[in-house]
DNA sequence: GTTTGTGAAGTATTTCACAGCC
DNA sequence: GGCTGTGAAATACTTCACAAAC
């Protein structure tokens, strides 16, 4: 009650999505699509990017073509999920043959709408923060990080390779005005909602969420969770009692 | 096909299992216990951290006791999934009352066995393993990092926090010898299997795993995936096309 | 002979809805 | 009167298994 379904990986309530890439799993669904279009499930998309990293790796060691079973083997899935999964998108294999390796990445990575560089505001320079902005994995991804923001006084004006650090009360307009749909939060916790408000009123439609809350947004906006601890948190219950 | 089912948020392969805390979410259950007890669903335990966080963050608030709704709207699921998730372990709440909070946050934070510090290996110290090193979230969330190694023979030696960074051939025996069940692995992508390896060879049963691969190991261990740019290259899909 | 794509079947997970307790 | 705990129902997701394509 009170809640509406979101593509959040998990229900929305009143105000707001709650949410958890890595630890909070609540069973998602993706919203119908506003035209008669199939509706997705989440978990589906939310594997796609894997598909794409394996074939890249594949593509990179010179193989032209995979089957379900091969790709299957190699993520750790069963032949009947990747083959369901693809065929939400349409057919891309051949029988008795498989896939095209570069074909399929390339296929797979349009639907992500990976076929370009999109910018990203990364707001929190901390220790975190600063681990972020130096990461070299999110360029060769599809993501540039183009805008910092911190809250401390004692940040503003730093820069990091190249980029200064603004004052997190510019987040709003900045993001506004340079069109960024995709933020990073990695304040902390007490800060990490009214942060994300502003993200969303500049025009925000995707937050990765590396703060321990979460977050409420708007339904068109998806929230993906870091949140290591939880991670942690919940394999101890698996723990071995043999101590 | 060659596959089993596993705790890890996903199926196992033949070698390994798959995972994929953040981003990669296969369908989980929990395997069977050993005894006749019931099996609780991965997707319910991983939930458990986030009500423990929720509770604790309520009583600090000083709030004494609380509904199932208002639970529930704090997170950003229906109330009937806490109650059911809930139910699994036992009847905690009161008809007519709602739940106390202290008594609930002890109670799961023992079923999540966080009633306990547990020593954490960290394997990895470039930019993204020492920013682990430094956070100050784990300690007070039941997890000390005790051991520290790195591939890099110009890292090791080097002391963080106190912490003497150990060179990553001594991995298996430390942890053996340490008694060490949680590995955290931050290294590239390339050299994650073979440190996932060792550390089951020394007796680690929980992985938490920033690398972007899938790791494979054998069904007693559990893993977690630590993934950011999955999460970006996941949400990017639902980015309106107003641009 | 191999492997896809997919109805149909099988599981897993969530939600409904309400009897029973406080 | 409010709220839990839970059968039963509804949904969501995965896997089976096989006809069709190569």
């Amino acid at each position: 009650m009170s809640t509406r379904r979101s593509h959040n990986g998990t229900d929305w309530p009143a105000h707001g999505n709650g949410a958890g890439a890595a630890l909070f799993e609540a069973a998602p669904a993706a919203i119908a699509a506003a035209d008669g279009a199939p509706p997705i499930p989440d978990i589906v998309i939310r594997r796609l990017p894997i598909y794409v990293r394996t074939l890249n790796a594949l593509r990179q060691r010179g193989v032209r073509s995979v089957s379900s079973e091969e790709l299957a083997d190699l993520i750790g899935v069963t032949a009947a999920q990747i083959r369901r999964d693809l065929s939400y998108f349409g057919k891309f294999g051949k029988q008795g043959k498989g896939y095209d390796v570069g074909f399929l990445a390339t296929t797979i990575s349009r639907i992500l709408r990976l076929d370009r560089q999109w910018p990203v505001a990364l707001v929190g320079l901390g220790n975190l923060g600063r681990a972020i902005a130096h990461y070299r994995g999110f360029a060769p991804s599809s993501f540039t990080i183009v805008a910092l923001f911190d809250h401390n006084p004692r940040n503003v004006g730093d820069t990091v390779d190249g980029l200064e650090i603004l004052p997190d009360d510019e987040l709003t307009e900045a993001i506004e005005r340079e069109d960024i749909k995709i933020g990073i939060i990695a304040v902390p916790a007490d800060l990490a909602q009214e942060i994300a408000d502003r993200m969303v009123r500049g025009g925000v439609e995707a937050i990765l969420n590396y703060a321990p809350v979460i977050l409420k947004v708007p339904p068109h906006v998806t929230v993906r969770e870091i949140d290591p601890v939880s991670a942690l948190q919940s394999m101890t219950y698996y723990l071995s009692r043999g101590d």
